[in-house]
DNA sequence: CGAACTGTTCGTATATTTGCGAACTGACAT
DNA sequence: ATGTCAGTTCGCAAATATACGAACAGTTCG
């Protein structure tokens, strides 16, 4: 049996997959999601997290690609990165239903 | 504006996210998700890494509760664990489709 | 019994993640 | 220029994750 490089497909959901690795993650893209863009001050007075550590998260899943943020002086407003959020959800989708054959005895 | 705390769903997206956050877990997954369930062995032999790795990546995914592993001696089996699995696929489902408005300015 | 085979666990090293307060930056107002 | 407001970055500590070889444990077979 040969062995296998991870493919650019697992590399890429493992990516998000780690954006996704947080509660506190998880929280501001719903947070967002939910209402339409809104400022980082928004999410820090939600978050249960210093602003240090709000700051962190918001750093993490702009490199993700899921969400971007835009400085509006005095004041930075994030929001969804619409196009990037599509591809995850396809790839999440793709992967968590193209399951066919898993009965086990 | 109230501080929220993280609630359930959060937690459980994160975790489940957390198990899918790196490329060779995601392999194991395809790959047993294609094949029937399979054995140690031929995940092994098809992944880049140690044996003491894929186990411990294999503990990982078992206590997310997507995999299950039954000792088949002297091989252990492993397969998909289809409820949690389906639980997962609802969460992302749910977590990636319910946006509503998100056009930005 | 002992050898062989399959997988797990242990011990360890290194890297990454998470969290915070304090210090900083940039824009704007006074 | 000074102060203020909104966020980011720095520096650090603690916890978690990743990886491996070596040692171990359970079955089966001779």
């Amino acid at each position: 049996m040969e062995k296998i490089d991870y493919t650019s497909r697992h590399h890429q959901i493992a990516l998000y997959a780690k954006a996704l690795a947080h509660p506190a993650r998880v929280a501001i893209l719903e947070f967002l999601a939910a209402r339409e863009c809104c400022f980082f001050g928004n999410l820090h007075d939600v978050l249960p997290i210093a602003k240090a550590t709000v700051s962190q998260h918001l750093t993490v899943l702009k490199e993700s690609g899921l969400i971007q943020g835009e400085i509006k002086p005095p004041q930075v407003r994030y929001c969804i990165n619409k196009e990037n959020w599509d591809v995850a959800r396809d790839l999440f989708g793709v992967f968590f239903n193209d399951l066919k054959k898993i009965e086990c005895s």
